[in-house]
DNA sequence: GGTTCATGCATGATT
DNA sequence: ATCATGCATGAACCG
């Protein structure tokens, strides 16, 4: 509510620079009076500007960009354009020359503002989801109380002579609480008058007003380390724009304050761009690391980044899933593995090996995923390609696992748009350490592993750590998993190329030319489908899906028992061992519907030998609609380490179960094979 | 003969 | 009475 309120306010007062004509089509900018490019704004940024100092530069803000036509009240307020080209014509052509290429070529920005209310709500939704990177304090910034002194909303500033408390805090709001003596005050003045001397706009608008130039000094003071008399000389604002904006924001102190809090806000992104330009421009991103580190000054911490996501509205809402209804637990397989293949050193893959964290849903634009292929008969079986869903789907933002130190990487709403130049260094940047530390911990546990016997009783853990043991066998970036049996697609690079990789050596290499003729054909058209599909949507592959095992669904499996048995190879190969017959839980993903089941995957013990059950799947089967004959394929996602499970459904008509007698004892030798021939589980037992 | 796995059914818990 | 759990059984399959 208190938002809201301040959204109006802020929307209110918007208006009124603007001049609230509410006519999209004849915007006008100012700041230097001239610059008719209505998307050069400059009031919405510093905003944020107003409240924190030294608040990076946050050129093409979101819900600008975003803005739009449909708004019935475009509100582009000011614009301060001091790109190269636009320097010269607008606002550095008012400065003088000596001192006019220090902006322009350093202030390279454009800085806007949200047009409309909407786009404003879009930006507190942005800062909210930054919110949750603990990078900004969006209660600060919106300043989460009603605060009375908060200088743009409040609204006696004008009767309140401004003097802005202590400057130690980094991010501090410049408030007014206080009238500061006479004599102080005319020292300011004089102070603040020398500051911009050579200014005739903004000398004009300190002088005018004595509260201004305390504001503008204690800005000053705050931001000494940043801007020096220099830069501050370079501050050029013609009388011509004051006036302008004056008639804008009227002639009242309010005004003229808000308009001063525009201009600072303005060249503390100026100055902070410089300043990053040239850090950049050094080589090390160090720079970037330190001001990327959400425990510091969060105003500096904003990931901003030009291409970010801010150039692009987030999505609509159909995008947001519902509400996880089925709480998901942190995918938790022990870590133990029949068949660990030879390691020499545990690689590193980013996207794997991490502890989940459950995190609330954040809407973002899903990636669009790649599902490895099924096994041969699934796409070789005509009922397969057109029943199972595509195998390309928009993959919709998850709540159950993350993987811990890349969640942000792993986010692309979060992460904004990852070709984002300055995103990029910071979330390379970033990772690295985490990297190093991972990869540690991989050997740890990797070698531990070996020591226990692959006995992790309770120890949890994702199954990409298999598949990063695995997949990494051949170095880096190959994930060719030889001696274990799996299909994968490999995300190539950032080309979003698609590898498949059948390095099964579990599969039929000689006797079964059937299914290895079907599971060729099925990964190239499966891969060419994928990409042309891929890219139309133009969206990148997101995920490494490993496929682990497939069951053909039995009465008994879509029943009301709610459980589900698993082929006790396949389990026993691609699944965690289990130590004792309570098993495990683990989280699925549903494919189809982007739901995590908490299942429970274990064992009966059946004679001398194991019966492995996927439980709780009762959900699962009837929200698929799945029944006899269909059947499900589980992955287990190598990238952010946890399990995914597609219900697969036949076409109508060549059910299975049509085929198969409903008792067991009933089968025939002919039915038999006509039912496990369509199950590549079943194609590799008859073969193994 | 050994193994796998579908499912029948006994038992206990819950409503 | 119903449901959930888990064991036991036996058909099918394999070597």
């Amino acid at each position: 509510m208190e938002q809201d309120n301040q959204m109006l306010e802020l929307s209110s007062a918007m208006n009124t620079i603007i001049g609230g004509d509410g006519d999209g089509e004849n915007r006008e900018l100012w700041l230097d009076g001239e610059d008719d490019d209505q998307d050069n704004l400059l009031l919405g940024v510093n905003e944020d500007s107003i409240f924190y100092t030294d608040f990076p530069s946050l050129p093409d803000f979101p819900c600008m960009s975003s803005s739009s036509s449909s708004s019935s009240n475009p509100k582009p307020i000011v614009s301060a354009t001091t790109s190269s080209s636009a320097a010269s014509s607008s606002w550095a052509a008012a400065m003088k020359s000596e001192t006019a290429a220090a902006i322009s070529s350093t202030a390279s920005m454009e800085v806007q503002a949200p047009a409309t209310l909407s786009d404003l709500d879009c930006c507190i939704d942005a800062m909210e989801n930054f919110g949750y990177m603990d990078l900004i304090d969006v209660n600060e910034i919106w300043g989460g109380d009603d605060d009375p002194s908060d200088p743009v909303f409040a609204g006696d500033a004008e009767q309140t002579p401004a003097v802005i408390p202590a400057v130690d805090a980094p991010h501090q709001q410049l408030t007014f609480d206080s009238s500061p003596p006479p004599q102080e005050n005319q020292r300011v003045i004089t102070m603040a008058a020398q500051q911009s001397q050579e200014n005739d706009g903004l000398t004009t608008l300190l002088q005018e007003n004595s509260e201004l130039a305390v504001i503008f000094f204690e800005w000053l003071k705050q931001n000494k380390d940043n801007i020096s008399a220099e830069d501050m000389r370079s501050i050029k604002l013609r009388r011509s724009t004051i006036d302008n904006a004056s008639k804008r924001l009227g002639s009242s102190k309010e005004g003229k304050i808000k308009l001063l809090k525009l201009i600072l806000g303005w060249v503390e992104q100026c100055q902070l761009q410089k300043k990053k330009t040239n850090k950049v421009g050094g080589e090390n991103s160090s720079q970037e690391i330190s001001n990327s580190d959400p425990n510091q000054n969060p105003s500096h911490n904003f990931p901003y980044n030009p291409d970010c996501c801010f150039s692009t509205p987030p999505p609509p809402t159909p995008w947001l899933p519902p509400p996880p209804q089925e709480t998901p637990a942190p995918a938790s397989f022990p870590a133990s593995y029949p068949q660990p293949p030879p390691m020499p050193m545990y690689p590193y893959d980013p996207y794997v090996n991490t502890v989940h964290h459950q995190i609330p849903p954040i809407p973002y634009p899903p990636p669009f995923v790649e599902y490895p292929p099924p096994p041969p008969m699934m796409e070789a079986q005509p009922w397969a390609a057109v029943a199972a869903p595509p195998y390309a789907v928009a993959a919709q933002p998850q709540f159950g696992a993350f993987p811990e130190p890349n969640f942000y990487a792993c986010n692309p709403y979060q992460m904004c748009d990852l070709s984002g130049e300055r995103f990029v260094k910071l979330g390379a940047s970033a990772t690295k350490e985490a990297r190093k530390k991972r990869m540690a911990r991989q050997r740890r546990l990797y070698s531990s592993h070996h020591r226990h016997g692959h006995h992790h009783h309770g120890h949890q853990i994702a199954p990409a750590d298999a598949n990063s043991m695995e997949n990494h066998q051949n170095g880096g970036g190959d994930r060719s998993s030889p001696g274990n049996s799996s299909w994968m697609y490999n995300n190539v690079g950032a080309s979003s190329n698609v590898v498949i990789q059948n390095v099964d050596s579990t599969q039929p290499s000689s006797g079964d030319k059937m299914a290895a003729q079907a599971q060729s054909s099925n990964q190239r058209l499966g891969s060419n489908d994928r990409r042309q599909q891929q890219q139309q949507q133009g969206l990148k592959t997101e995920k490494n899906l490993k496929f682990l095992l497939q069951k053909v669904l039995k009465q008994s499996d879509v029943g009301s028992l709610g459980r589900i048995v698993l082929p006790k190879k396949e389990a026993e190969i691609h699944l965690p061992e289990l130590e004792t017959r309570d098993g495990i839980s683990v989280a699925m993903e549903d494919i189809g519907t982007s739901r995590v089941w908490n299942m429970r995957y274990r064992f009966w013990p059946n004679n001398k030998s194991r019966m492995y059950l996927l439980e709780n799947t009762g959900d699962f089967v009837r929200l698929n609609g799945l029944q006899e004959g269909d059947f499900i394929v589980i992955y287990s996602d190598t990238k952010c380490g946890k399990y995914m499970i597609r219900g697969v459904k036949v076409r109508p008509g060549t059910k299975l179960e049509s085929k198969k007698p409903a008792k067991k004892n009933a089968r025939s030798p002919s039915i038999v094979g006509n039912n496990e021939s369509s199950s590549p589980v079943q194609i590799k037992q008859a073969v193994l």
